[in-house]
DNA sequence: CGGCATCCATTTTGATACTG
DNA sequence: CAGTATCAAAATGGATGCCG
């Protein structure tokens, strides 16, 4: 029984990491944001992972609490595993990490660096500007590659999951790769649209709150000084 | 040379996690959240971590530009590490993570856990609330054990560092448990202050304002749903 | 498919001893 | 005091294999 290990702080930044902070346990939270998922698709998404410590980590996840076993509604029916209330309230923080690591971390991808949409549509829901979404009520449908993504704003906050839940105002279509840059502002959305890399339909003044909503603030800067370096 | 091991992937959350996602690594950040630290003052703030793992801890943080060695001002003049512009801006993300631990996990110390006011410093900046700290421009000081913290709020923000930095228009002054349990919401501090365990000297109108100002919107549930248990 | 159990090569960590 | 050096104990990562 290899008793948790835990720092023995009473400091709450520490019991949380207690909770969250071990190797690979945010990015299960983080895969988990957009919806249930099953054991095989976190593991493919969590490249390098191993279906052993996966299945350490989730059930951990589930005895403290903050990850519960669920079955996908019909006709799927399989078994998948969800937030709880615990769970989805560490979206905040993961968001907040996303936010530092687009401004300071995130660059250009690195060879061999893996990809998947809901990783941009996380970016993008980082991005999220409540002050711009006061009063606005509509939803976004995002296909790339295979996949379907909806955000919904309301009520000046945002909500996005993994697959079909609104009915959407305006639909983006693209490719991963263009997907990708947009989100990490490489490429500017119109620029994309422009040259016909993305598709946008539906409400065309959707398109102008869709790009205030989700404004980049942040130019990316990168800080990378190599201290021992000439 | 064990090249720097990486999640390998294009996600904001990620990448941040490649640079502060190592254990300890929050832990030392959140130190330098109140200013400039010597070496042996961080280790003893972080029982347990070893002067090796700290210096290559430190040693990764200043490579990646998060943290730069400084020389304190006299008459101290004693070598130092504070955090850089980059290292400064996870703190709302250390925040994030102080307020889901403040609500999920924190509960009442268990047998053994270290206790340093500064930490409970950081969990009432958690609590900040800008909208009750409009228009609001005032410092508190609190005199815990021999500590000294001061916390600013202005601009709809707050800013709490070690040491004296400002003229406070509040001072508390409590020793580190009752401290403790005020910051972590088992005691209120009308009440610690009626019992003579926490004094409040300065204007009196400033106490209810500071009182709305960090207010603890959130009760403390928990969840530790043991699963496996009968 | 949906996992858990096992084995093993590497890394990380934790604790202490030691040096400028 | 500010770290390095060292070594034992854990954690991780792959690769299988197994079973319902």
């Amino acid at each position: 029984m290899p008793q948790k290990r835990s720092y023995g702080q009473y400091c709450a930044t520490a019991k949380t990491l207690d909770i969250v902070g071990e190797r690979w346990t945010l990015l299960v939270i983080r895969e988990l944001l957009t919806g249930p998922r099953r054991f095989k698709d976190l593991a493919a998404s969590l490249r390098g992972i191993g279906t052993g410590l996966l299945g350490a980590r989730l059930r951990q996840l589930e005895e403290t609490g903050l990850v519960r076993r669920t079955t996908l509604p019909p006709p799927a029916s399989v078994g998948a595993y969800e937030l709880t209330e615990a769970g989805r309230e560490l979206e905040p923080a993961v968001m907040a990490l996303a936010r530092w690591g687009l401004k300071w971390a995130l660059g250009k991808p690195a060879r061999g660096d893996a990809f998947h949409p809901g990783w941009a549509v996380l970016a993008l829901q980082a991005l999220f500007n409540p002050a711009e979404a006061s009063g606005i009520r509509e939803s976004y449908e995002f296909r790339v590659d295979d996949e379907v993504f909806h955000a919904r704003v309301d009520g000046g906050q945002v909500q996005s999951v993994h697959g079909a839940a609104w009915e959407p105002t305006l639909t983006v279509t693209s490719n991963g790769s263009t997907f990708r840059a947009v989100a990490s502002g490489e490429l500017a959305l119109e620029e994309a649209a422009r040259s016909g890399r993305i598709t946008i339909a539906g409400d065309r003044s959707a398109v102008r709150r869709f790009e205030k909503i989700f404004a980049r603030p942040t130019p990316a800067k990168l800080p990378a000084v190599r201290a021992g370096a000439a």
